[in-house]
DNA sequence: TTTTTATTGTTAATCAATTAACAATGTTTA
DNA sequence: TAAACATTGTTAATTGATTAACAATAAAAA
């Protein structure tokens, strides 16, 4: 199962999504082209996606919802789940953290950590933050791979060459700083006001066309 | 300047926030390689990308950041800017709305709207909240054309009719419903969970190779 | 001044992603 | 039961995005 598009990767994540939903519903079987619709994609992209994770479905009745889901958990998860840490407890950092405890087993914000030391030595959003002071400490004690980025821009290029020391494997950037890493380490950056523009972009063509 | 991809559109407000630090620092040229190497992409894109737009230098001292700037302005924005309102002042909805207040001049959060009386008619995160119950006077009144979905994932699919019914044109949505829209309304959807789960398959791929 | 170097703009080639097409086949209807 | 239909899995074709290649040329060096 080596070497799967990354698209596809984040495509297997929302199926999986809108699987457990069904799952809560008591739906046990969904079409390609029902998961297709949820997603505003193509039924062909859906099936596509499913044959390269090698999962297929005898019946004629769509797959298997409880299945997928396991299929999919296996490709992305790993078997005792990735301990990931939020760097920056401010305003979104704690949304993050709050949001994000518990919603998958396979992934879990074990710690948080700031400078401020009104934050540091207390539990925020469910997890306890500690002072940047112990990072490299527990990063090993924790044993955390996952870094999500969320201090202060101008901050962003430093903590991420800590991350990077201290043996962190895998970074969600959310600073609006794009950050350069070995190429052993994957990034993965978003950022809002680029999200924001694309629909005001788009917003304006529209109003050109009418 | 008509149908730029998508992807070329993200990549431009990208190259301008990068552009407007240089700016802020005093940097009045840039080359291809500079910007490419603070993106992680290379030359060739960044060429071809300001090629699309039709920006040109005479110089070989790189391309000229104000002007660069006042193009993709050009490009993205328009001359009297865009009214955004946020749906739903949460956790993330106020972290938002805080962040955004000012990042861009042809961009506005002119109000947020949430169902909870203990949030309505005060001004959160700087900017006034109204109840939902006002919603479609006050997209009427404030000109809102771009609406940033931060409701609870049960209410999002609802709140979109509304959305798009009181005459919005763009949708950004960070709930974990995925949406369906007309095709005249731009849709716009990022899963925090689905990035997370991406870094991890890419770290779980790393830690098997080694 | 001449040569070398560095850089852009652009076309062509390559690579990646999506979609179309369709055979295979289980399910439903007549 | 036979025919019609619906659905999947997969290959081939198409579309889209990125990268390579290189001519043109300004700037710097010789
Ligand atoms: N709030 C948003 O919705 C939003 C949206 C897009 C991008 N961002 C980006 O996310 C980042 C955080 O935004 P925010 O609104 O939460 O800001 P914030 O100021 O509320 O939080 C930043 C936190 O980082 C901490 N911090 C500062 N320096 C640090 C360091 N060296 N190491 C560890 N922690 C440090 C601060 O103490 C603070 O708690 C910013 O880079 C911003 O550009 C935020
Ligand atoms: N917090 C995060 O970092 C994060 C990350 C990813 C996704 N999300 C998604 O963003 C959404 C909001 O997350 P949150 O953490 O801010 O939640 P939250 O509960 O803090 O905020 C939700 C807000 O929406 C309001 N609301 C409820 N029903 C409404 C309605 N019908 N109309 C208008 N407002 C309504 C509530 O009063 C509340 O203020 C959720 O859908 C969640 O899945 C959040």
């Amino acid at each position: 199962m080596n070497k799967l598009p990354e698209k596809t990767i984040g495509r297997l994540s929302e199926y999986r999504r809108t699987l457990l939903n069904c799952l809560a519903k008591g739906k046990t079987h969904i079409y390609s082209h029902e998961l297709a619709s949820l997603h505003n994609i193509t039924p062909v992209q859906v099936r596509r996606d499913i044959m390269l994770i090698g999962y297929s479905t005898t019946l004629k009745k769509g797959y298997d919802v409880k299945a997928l889901i396991d299929v999919i958990g296996d490709i992305i998860d790993t078997e005792d789940g990735l301990n990931a840490a939020v760097i920056g407890i401010g305003n979104l950092g704690k949304a993050i953290t709050a949001y994000f405890n518990g919603k998958r087993s396979k992934l879990r914000i074990v710690a948080t950590f700031d400078v401020n030391p009104d934050k540091t030595n207390r539990v925020i959003s469910g997890v306890k933050c500690y002072a940047m002071a112990d990072f490299e400490k527990m990063v090993k004690d924790l044993d955390i791979s996952i870094g999500i980025l969320t201090v202060p821009p101008e901050e962003a290029a430093q903590v991420t060459e800590r991350l990077i020391m201290s043996g962190i494997k895998g970074i969600l950037n959310y600073t609006s700083t794009s950050l350069n890493v070995s190429p052993n380490v994957y990034l993965e950056e978003y950022d809002m006001i680029t999200s924001i523009e694309k629909v005001a972009y788009f917003v304006k063509q529209q109003n050109k066309e009418s």
